[in-house]
DNA sequence: AAATCGTACAACCGCACCTGG
DNA sequence: ACCAGGTGCGGTTGTACGATT
């Protein structure tokens, strides 16, 4: 049987962007916001593919993408996250607001793994390079840790983060937290900036941030929680493997 | 100055999972 | 319950660009 192409690949693009390119999709998710991926090209006048579209989209042409070099905080924010949940890129780039996965694994391979390596720790196992040292997943008491358990979004969860590991129904309960990053709560075209604005500034003031209160604040008690992770188990999946 | 090598990152591909009919 | 379509994720590849020889 086989599945269908999610596009028609004979009359699709492929390769680089081009600005003008980017310029149609950027007019037309602002106009219309993020919906239909496989139909936006068509609509939106592009000749690609709508996994071509939603990917520059996302790994370039948000207007809250951090652009740049990561920060020593990032680095090590990310050897931590990475030694607490493995390759979900996805995950670690939930709580590295205006990066994103792609980013992230890009620089985990080029720059991260030889850090790692040159420190002597094995970067799969986060243990000694040479051993066979188990990934170090429990006892975490490091800035990652500190980050999920000083900041988890209690009231998003039954429970609460601190119980980490202790019970298997605590393990679904991580699975939640650790879900809550995963995507933007506004995806409506008002919701996102009408100018571009310096990064910094756009992360904090677009639909960023929501993402940042759900992910680093966590709510206060009362706080609704508009998390899409909360209701979408699509997105607690990832944890679960 | 040209050739080669290494690095960084954008983009593609295939798969897994979810959803709706 | 099953199936097809849509979406998102992680792995991999391609290529531009700077450094080195």
């Amino acid at each position: 049987m086989g599945r269908s192409p999610c596009c028609e690949k004979a009359h699709t693009n492929k390769g680089a962007w081009t600005k003008e390119e980017g310029q149609k999709l950027i007019s037309y998710i602002r106009t219309h916001g993020e919906g239909c991926w496989r139909s936006l090209p068509k609509a939106a006048g592009l000749f690609r593919c709508g996994k071509s579209c939603r990917l520059r989209w996302i790994n370039y042409l948000r207007p809250d993408l951090k652009r740049g070099k990561f920060t020593e905080e990032e680095d090590e924010l990310i050897i931590e996250l990475h030694g607490l949940l493995g390759n979900k890129w996805s995950l670690i780039a939930g709580r590295l607001p205006g990066r994103t996965d792609n980013d992230i694994k890009n620089y985990w391979n080029t720059h991260i793994k030889r850090k790692l390596l040159s420190r002597g720790i094995d970067p799969q196992s986060h243990g000694p390079a040479s051993g066979n040292a188990a990934p170090r997943r429990q006892g975490i008491t490091t800035m990652a840790q500190d980050m999920i358990l000083s900041e988890a979004p209690v009231d998003c969860c039954d429970k609460t983060i601190s119980s980490v590991g202790a019970s298997q129904d605590d393990d679904r309960c991580v699975d939640l937290d650790l879900g809550l990053s995963m995507s933007l709560p506004g995806r409506s075209p008002e919701r996102l900036p009408q100018t571009s604005v310096a990064p910094a500034t756009a992360a904090a003031s677009s639909c960023a941030q929501p993402l940042r209160l759900c992910c680093h604040l966590g709510f206060q008690s009362g706080e609704a929680c508009g998390c899409p992770a909360t209701k979408n188990p699509r997105l607690l999946r990832a944890n679960t493997s």
